[in-house]
Formats: C-alpha cells, structure tokens, sequence
DNA sequence: TCACGACATACCTCCAGGGTATGGAAATCG
DNA sequence: CGATTTCCATACCCTGGAGGTATGTCGTGA
C-alpha cells in the first residue's frame, strides 16, 4: 500500500518542478526526500521523473501518479474534518419514525423542520409505521427516534420523553343523533349506551385504557363494539356507521367524509400523549440533539 | 494526516465488528491494532468504537470514518495499477496533430484507427492545424507528435520519420484545355507556360522545391503566379481560374467543384511525402508506441 | 575553469509501530 | 454461582523505516 504522506510528498515535487524547493516546502531535507522518490519508482517499478540539470519533469507516468494523488489526497484530507463534523452531530444521518397519528399532530413536523433548520448538515429520513414496528426498528438501531402515542417506557432498553398532551374529542357517523346538536362540546355521559370502536393498545397501556378509565368516571361502562388494530382505522369503522370513537383532536385534520367530530367537555385525564422513544443506550449524538430540540419545542408550548 | 494503513486497519475492525479477529485478517496481534484504534481516537479526537463486551460497534463518527476510508482505500488501492499501466503505454492521453492535407491521405486516419485498436486505454486527442502550429506545439509539449507534409528535420529538438511518398497530380479549372483531354496521364512538360499557384514552404525545403525541380527536369521554367498558405487553399485559386497546381493525389478527396485532376506521367522526384514529427526526447511511451504502430504500418505497403 | 545549483550517496539517529506477556471485565457454562 | 471463555486494555521490548547531516557528482554558465 503506497502511503498517503509519499503521495504528499511526491505532489509537493510535482508542483513545485524541484526537489530542492520541494524539500523546503514540505519542512525536511532534500536528501530523505529525493530517497522518497526513488522508493516510490522503485515500489511501483516505473520512472516517475526525469532528472534534469535544473529540476526534474514528470513522466507520463508520473503525470498520472500526480493527478491520481491529488484526488486522493484532497478526499483523505478531508476525512478528519468530516469525522469530528459527524462526531459533534453537526453532520450526519437521523432516523426518524412516528405513527401515523402522531404524524397527524402539527408538533411532529414542526419539530423535524426546526431539526433541519438547526441542523442543516443533517439528513433526516422519516419512516411511518405501527407502534410495534417502530420500537423493532428502534431496537435494532434502524430508527434513532419515534413519536409515538403509547408509553413504551417499560420496554427493554427504551427510554421514552413526554412530549405534550392534546384533548380528545369524540367521532360518531355523520348522520348519528349526537352529531346533529351542533358543534358544541359534549358532555362524557352523554356517551353511555353508545357502541365504541377502541383503538387496541400494542404495548403497554395506552388510549385504551385511558378511554375506559374515563367513561368509568363519568358513570358508564363503555360497550365495546370492535377493536382496531391502528388508530387511523377506527374512523374508517366509525365512517362505516358501526359505532362512535375517541380519537386525539388532531384526528380531526384527516376530515374523512361520514364522520362528524365534537369536543368533549370536562373530561379530567382523558387525553391523548405524544412521546418520543429513544434507545436507552447508543444514541448518537444527532438523536441527542434531536432530543434537545424536541424538549425546547415542548417546553416552549408549555404541555399544552 | 492520517496514514493510509490506519484507515486501512480501522475498515477491517468496522467490517469484522471485533478487534481480534480484523488483527487476525490483518496479520497482526490484537494489542498494536488496539492501540492503533485509541490512536485514530486521540487524533481526531473523537470516539470511533464503542467497546462492547463481544466486540465492538461503531458510533456515529465511526460509521463516517469507515465509509470515507473505504472509498479513499478504494482509490487508493487503484493507484499503483494506474500509474504502472500508463507507464507500459496501455492508459493515457495521446495528442497528435496533423496538417489538412495530411489528414486527405487515407493512412493517417488509418494509422490513428489501428492504434486505438491495439492501445483501448489510450485516449487520443486529434488536432488539425498548420505546419508552424504543429512544430509549435510539439516544441512546447502539447502535441505528442504531427503528421506534416514538410521534412522538419531541421527543426530544433524534432526528430522526423519518413512514412510514405506519394504521387502528385495536376490540378485545373475544369473549362482548362488540358481538361478536356480525357483522364488520361499527362506528360509534365505539357504545363510548360501555364501559370503556377504553388503552396509555399512554411519551414524547410517542401513540395514547392520539388515541383520547381521537377519542371526544371522536363526542360522548362515555371510560372508562379501565386503562392498560398496552405494547400488546401491552392486549390480554391485554381477553381477562380487563377492558374494550374500540382497537389499531392490525395488532395483529389475534396472533389472541389470547378476543379479537374490530372495524373502526371514520368516525373521522377516529384512525389508528396508524408512524415511524423516527434520531440527528439521527452517522448511519453504512448508516443513511442505510436511511433512503432506507424512505422509498421508504413513497412506494410513498403513504401508505397 | 571555477563556482553554483541540484540530485545522489553514505552514515547516523530516533521513534512509530509491531510483538509478547498479562490484566480485567462481561458473558456463558457446568 | 464459581469456572471458563472471550475480548479489549496495559506494560514493556524491539526493529525498521524515515529523517537529519555531511559530502559526492554532474551539468551549467560566467
């Protein structure tokens, strides 16, 4: 393998069109230098330079040495830079993923533009999937970080911030008789004998439980009409006039045609949490950055 | 800088995930190629590994080292190769120049066609310009050799090879009376008392000595009435009407309108040579080779 | 022909980098 | 729950390559 400091060298000689002058340059001697050269010829078997009275010419050979050198020289060179860049998560990769609901509240791509905008060395790739795929991903180390809505605090080797609670409203077939008292909040008793389509919790408890919690306090037990596998396919269950849910507010934004929304009044924990779920250990410093910018913004915001 | 064996070292920890066995495949003991890991650390002063229990695994700056350093061990592992296969003559850049007229006889874009067939990895660079500009140019370095129809023997520093002589032809407007006399071979003292165009030598003795000699050798003077810059342009005057020329035969490739060839009969001596100038040392091996490639050629139709 | 400029040679020195021996910590096994 | 295994880290030694100094050689130019 030619070293890198030969390489040097020999482009030092090549420009300057001397060894002499070269040497000087490069801050030794002209004797080790002209030894430098010679290795080199004799490591690659090739003349790289003529001697003349008066400095020396490359050869064709050595003109490709020269030219190759240089390319490799200015990549080398730039390596420690772009390692350090890397290492103060200045530049870089950062994988993000979220749950289709959470990518539904305006906080998840606020938080990933003012990412980018801090940070616009970085390149961010976004991944949206279910809450179990997301804490694999996240395991395995191909995810940096997840918002989801569920606490996976209790996973192995997770480590989970909270980042802000939003109210949950209710959502019921647009023709359903709930849904023609206008657009004034609903009292929760007021659900009590309707059938309710229930977002399953994948991991750990989550809105299920919540929601149940919540029906409970306000006097009722919720009959259960079906369980749904992700949040966004309760409404379409809800559209198809098979019972009532409820969803975080921003839900609302997917304005799904059939399905009428309305506030719920007075309903002490009954909200919906976005959490950001890290590796317990390993993140890189890009996800920690991430995280810092993530708190700020929900700090900023108060938990509302 | 850092050394190429380094980042050499520290890919095969990357890929192999543990020190052991990447010193193993490196042919090495664990402890050097441990500390040379530290080492790397201290210089960039960044964590490249994390030490795990079973092996190790990259942080963030390590995975940027290790795709950084493969590309540039990449390129660099290439370099020897490149540099020996230029020096053999089989890679590189070969500028030729030639005259217009030359260009007309078919061997030299027969020549430039053979050598890019036995040398592929030869780029050739192709100039047409006029006799001064090839000398010029090869003096100065930017040509590797010209065909010119001028013996510059002469020329400081040029050394010439002689490739082939071939026969002249006259050349009249196409209303002259010596045109209508069918295609059949003229005898040279029929141009006696036409008036001459002649091209004029740009360096040393050239076809214009030749045709003078030529026309005192079958027993009479001739006329110049012009003189051009340039063979091609001898022509152009004779299609006004200006006057007769006597051109190299291939110069019957332009089909100039307005303008009849004639062969010419018994003129020995008045022949258009064609000839490959090179700088007299310095030549890169490419340039050799086409010196040979050229020269076999040229052997081929044995003077011809 | 003498001085100068530039590359080559001879010889010495030193330290970066590799080797061996061994310690230490975590996972695995009986 | 020790014993063992498996890696990485530390300590110390040693060699070879790379650099320095002194000097030689060879054209060039005055």
């Amino acid at each position: 393998m030619i070293a890198l400091r030969r390489l040097h060298a020999f482009v030092a000689v090549a420009e300057e069109g001397q060894m002499t002058r070269a040497a000087e340059r490069l801050g030794m001697a002209q004797p080790p230098l002209s030894r430098l050269v010679r290795g080199l010829e004799a490591e690659l078997g090739v003349t790289l330079v003529r001697r003349l009275p008066r400095g020396v010419a490359l050869t064709d050979a050595g003109q490709a040495l020269f030219e190759e050198a240089r390319t490799v020289l200015a990549r080398a060179g730039g390596i420690a830079d772009t390692v350090r860049r890397v290492a103060r998560g200045e530049q870089g990769r950062l994988a993000i993923g979220f749950t289709s609901s959470a990518a539904l509240h305006p906080f998840v791509p606020g938080a990933l533009l003012a990412f980018r905008a801090v940070q616009p060395g970085v390149r961010t790739e976004l991944e949206e999937a279910g809450t179990m795929e997301l804490i694999d991903a996240l395991q395995q180390g191909r995810l940096d970080a997840a918002f989801v809505r569920t606490p996976v605090e209790s996973i192995e080797g997770l480590v989970v911030d909270h980042v802000l609670d939003e109210p949950m409203v209710a959502a019921m077939p647009a023709g359903h008789a709930l849904a023609r008292n206008g657009p004034s909040p609903l009292p929760l008793p007021a659900l009590a004998g309707e059938k309710f389509i229930l977002y399953r919790r994948p991991a750990g408890p989550g809105l299920y439980d919540a929601i149940v919690a919540a029906c409970h306090g306000a006097g009722f037990s919720p009959t259960i009409e079906q369980e749904a596998p992700r949040l966004t396919s309760t409404l379409s269950l809800v559209a198809a006039g098979l019972g009532i849910t409820i969803v975080p507010a921003s839900m609302e934004q997917i304005a799904m045609p059939g399905v009428t929304f309305r506030a719920l009044l007075g309903c002490p924990g009954l909200f919906a949490p976005i959490n950001l779920a890290f590796r317990r250990s390993g993140s890189s410093p890009i996800a920690m950055r991430f995280r810092d910018t993530v708190r700020r913004l929900a700090n900023g915001r108060h938990g509302s």
